[in-house]
RNA sequence: GGUGUCGUGGCCGAGUGGCUAGGCAGUGGUCUGCAACACCAUCUACAGCGGUUCGAAUCCGCUCGACACCUCCA
């Protein structure tokens, strides 16, 4: 992708969850940057929800690109660890769904990672640099609780490892990113009902012990046993992008306790924050609740793109979905329903069109009716102002408006004007946001289509100029109850394929 | 109960003190054998009440409502 030094990163902002405002971006090495973002527990296949928050970071991840950072993006699997609730009973989420389902936790692991890659593949996501997984990493694991236990932040009890939040307190701040007070959240706790090996309701899990059933174990100098799952991000972020990294990313749903407990770990292991950008994701509604597993509120990609859900009257495309999503900020709750993804269909396939016009575009003297390097300009504006999409898809539509009126011969453009709308509109639609043109199916089948059915366009004029409409309609009609669309235009007939 | 976010036209969704967001739908028009498609033009708004200001959707206060986190979740 080609660098302008008039639009690069000097005027990238970043909204930072951690001061709450918009900062000026500005990484740790000049020209290169660490994104950790926190991947799924792989115990069940994803939903929408869950695809909106990686598809917000891909944005990030392409736009940051697109300016000529080097960026290492890493996001992790978490295949260990993540346990059903914090009690002293808590299981596994991934062992659960192995005895649930007679299966081998790593065949559970297996199984909806590979789902989880497919789904976002048909998303158009770029993979991230690195995918590390928990148990991937016991050791370091290990190692870093050893540390925070040499720094005096963490506590051994009965064979597991307890982060010691009060202590770590007396120094720190735990609640900063989350905007938690301690005393308040002591002061506001249940009495705890279970005994528990915990000093304190907020310490969280650095190590647990195996329960005698428990499945997935390993040795470490406490029990044999398996890690927190907020240790497993610090860890893995720490030993590949360092112990400060540029941006941090996750749903908003983590920002408390899991980031709160990255930023205790990574602060109680390194002696210093480790991170300087943190970034949320905001959640897919549905019927105004979020999508959630645990409550059965969820819609699935795959039910997206085959129309198999009561609330769906369609089939959609994953780049529709994923343009839907693109056209709402990625800090704001964005409520999914059919009338919702139906519109932005439609402007879509709008967009797409004024696209392929552009091949039919005739260049001149000069250029009337969008200024195209101001216009270009406020492309990367909208970019640049934390990565508002929404407003890029706006210029974006100034254009298709443009397009539409060159083609009317209602507007000109020069050769040289003509060179920066194309591209700027093809790196933004198609690198940036990462969408696709659907219609745009392989080129040997397409020209086959395309043969006979121009056969029947001509076929049809001839019915047509006989007056034969019996006959031209019948052929516009069957073509089009199998899902392609005549177009009559001025310079004679096209198709769509819908 | 604690903490925080939000409430924009028929729908979705930007915008943080004065200047057209955008998409979809609607309406009018162009095109057409009739249509469809497409294109052009265009209407409807800032939850309520009060305050600050020359001027507020935008700042402040109150009321009402919604959501999120505090317990697993992207």
């Amino acid at each position: 992708m080609a660098t302008d030094p008039l639009y690069t990163s000097q005027h990238l902002k970043i909204y930072n969850s951690l001061t709450g405002e918009k900062e000026a971006f500005k990484p740790i090495t000049e020209g290169n940057i660490g994104m950790y973002v926190c991947g799924p527990t792989v115990y069940s296949n994803v939903h929408l929800g869950n695809c909106r928050t990686f598809i917000s970071f891909d944005l990030v991840f392409r736009y940051l690109k697109h300016l000529g950072y080097k960026v290492r993006y890493v996001r992790n699997i978490t295949d260990a660890g993540h346990l059903e609730n914090d009690e002293e009973v808590g299981e596994d989420k991934i062992s659960k769904k192995a005895r649930l389902e007679q299966l081998e936790p790593m065949e559970v692991v297996q199984r909806y990672t590979v789902d989880f890659h497919n789904i976002l593949n048909k998303f158009n996501n770029i993979p991230p640099s690195i995918e590390p997984t928990a148990t991937g990493h016991i050791v370091e694991q290990i190692e870093i609780i050893k540390t925070i236990i040499d720094n005096g932040f963490a506590y051994i009890s009965n064979g597991s490892v307890y982060f010691d939040v009060k202590k770590f307190n007396e120094t720190n701040d735990y609640g900063k990113l989350s905007g938690r007070n301690l005393e308040d959240m002591i002061a506001n706790t249940r009495e705890l009902t279970a005994q528990s090996d915990k000093k304190n309701p907020q310490d969280f899990a650095l190590w647990k012990k195996a329960e005698p059933q428990h499945i997935m174990r390993w040795p470490s100098p406490w029990s044999d046993g398996f890690p927190g799952w907020h240790l497993e991000c610090t860890v893995m972020s720490t030993k590949y992008l360092g112990e400060t990294f540029d941006i941090h990313g996750g749903g908003m749903d983590l920002k408390f306790p899991h980031h709160e407990c990255e930023i205790a770990q990574g602060e109680a292991a390194c002696g210093k924050t480790p991170v300087n950008y943190w970034m949320h994701a905001n959640m897919l509604t549905l019927n105004g609740k979020k999508m959630s597993k645990s409550t059965g509120n969820i819609i699935s990609p795959a039910e997206i793109f085959n129309g198999d859900n009561p609330i769906l009257n369609k089939a959609y495309a994953p780049t529709v979905a994923r343009f839907f999503m693109l056209q709402a900020n990625y800090r704001s709750i964005l409520d999914f329903s059919n009338d919702a993804l139906e519109a932005s269909e439609k402007g879509f396939y709008k967009l797409m069109e004024a696209i392929n016009t552009l091949s039919q575009i005739n260049t001149g003297k000069t250029t009337n009716g969008l200024d195209v390097s101001i216009w270009r300009q406020e492309c990367y504006d909208a970019m640049n102002d934390d990565f508002n999409s929404p407003i890029l898809i706006a210029k974006l539509f100034e254009a298709v408006k443009f397009i539409n009126n060159l083609k009317d011969n209602k507007a000109t453009i020069t050769t040289t004007d003509f060179e920066i709308l194309k591209n700027t509109l093809h790196a933004f639609v198609f690198d940036v946001l990462g969408l696709q043109d659907v219609n745009a199916t392989s080129a040997d089948n397409t020209d086959k289509l395309s043969g006979a059915v121009e056969l029947l366009i001509k076929l049809r004029a001839e019915a047509r100029v006989n007056k034969d409409f019996a006959l031209s309609d019948q052929i516009r009609d069957e073509l089009a109850a199998i899902g392609i669309q005549l177009k009559d235009g001025r310079e004679g007939t096209s198709f769509t394929l819908n």
